[in-house]
DNA sequence: AAAGACTGCAACCGCAACCTT
DNA sequence: GAAGGTTGCGGTTGCAGTCTT
């Protein structure tokens, strides 16, 4: 319990006596929080609003810094990549931005919340209504199910679920849940480079170099197989993606691996129910 | 040209988890 | 252990700009 006396108490006190602004941001607000940032670093938000200056709480100093003045934020419109990883992660995540965000940088998940809001949820929308109203497996557009993925992308015509799921099976696992519900394969081929870092294609769906780094190179994987069909992103058997480190501090040497299980998590699951795997091994990719 | 509808974005709000005293 | 503070998250709102009628 801290004494009525102390210096946090006092100055809570102040604060609270002036006046803190709201709503937009001028440009000098915005100048003076940027030069603290720029010349303090990060620490404690409250103190942040104080020492700059600035009539803010520092919840909003906070918000305002991490969603429109940090330097290594990416402006300008998504690009048609980006908006396909996004539904892509969002059929795993669902409305967990900050974790889809983690994994797009350059993006806050504000606006990627705001993206999918308008841009995405509308387009969705359209899809479905264009489509077959026969379709009567089609779940609401904020929900992550296969409604989603036919509604924006072609289904690709080796849904991993109905080519490879026994439908005996029992196990509980979310993920296979979700899958076997929604009929769709969550990871379809990434073709077409990210533009995602500093404008330039650091990692990609380019498994020449992503299998070096997992050591798959010697498994003859692209003479075998070609083209890569990543059927399922490793995120864990619960969902609950942990959160990429080096992300907002690092951002050119962040490590983003997507994570395409070894034999393990689907692979696993799919021979454990008795289905052939077709031998396609689901591999670990890296992007840093 | 004007008014209403729509859209996209920035920011706020409330809550929960974690931290500090 | 309790109380208060801080941080982070997702949902929601408000508003300025754009579009439509």
């Amino acid at each position: 319990m801290r004494k009525p006396g102390d210096q946090m108490v006092k100055e809570k006190l102040n604060n609270s006596k002036a006046k803190l602004r709201k709503g937009l941001w001028s440009p000098e607000e915005d100048e003076k929080l940027m030069n603290y940032m720029l010349t303090n670093g990060q620490g404690c938000w409250s103190d942040i609003a104080r020492n700059a200056g600035l009539q803010r709480c520092g919840k909003s100093c906070r918000l305002r810094w991490i969603n429109y003045l940090r330097p290594d934020l990416k402006r300008g419109a998504f690009s048609p990549q980006e908006e396909e990883l996004i539904i892509h992660l969002h059929s795993i995540l669902g409305n967990r931005w900050s974790q889809i965000a983690a994994r797009i940088p350059g993006r806050t998940d504000n606006e990627i919340k705001n993206f999918w809001n308008s841009t995405v949820k509308k387009r969705l929308k359209n899809s479905n209504n264009n489509s077959t109203s026969s379709q009567n497996n089609s779940d609401s557009v904020s929900e992550p199910t296969g409604a989603v993925m036919q509604g924006l992308m072609p289904m690709h015509e080796y849904d991993v679920t109905t080519m490879y799921m026994d439908s005996s099976s029992s196990s509980s696992s979310s993920m296979e849940a979700m899958v076997m519900k929604s009929q769709f394969n969550p990871f379809p081929p990434m073709v077409n480079n990210f533009d995602l870092i500093n404008g330039t294609v650091v990692g990609s769906f380019d498994f020449s170099t992503c299998l070096e780094q997992v050591d798959m190179s010697n498994r003859g994987f692209e003479q075998e197989y070609g083209v890569m069909e990543p059927y399922v992103m490793g995120l864990e058997n619960d969902l609950s993606v942990p959160a990429l480190e080096g992300k907002g501090t690092e951002p050119n040497s962040a490590v983003y691996d997507y994570i395409f299980d070894t034999e393990a998590n689907i692979n696993g699951q799919l021979n454990n129910s008795g289905s052939a795997f077709d031998g396609r091994d689901i591999y670990s990719i890296t992007f840093c």
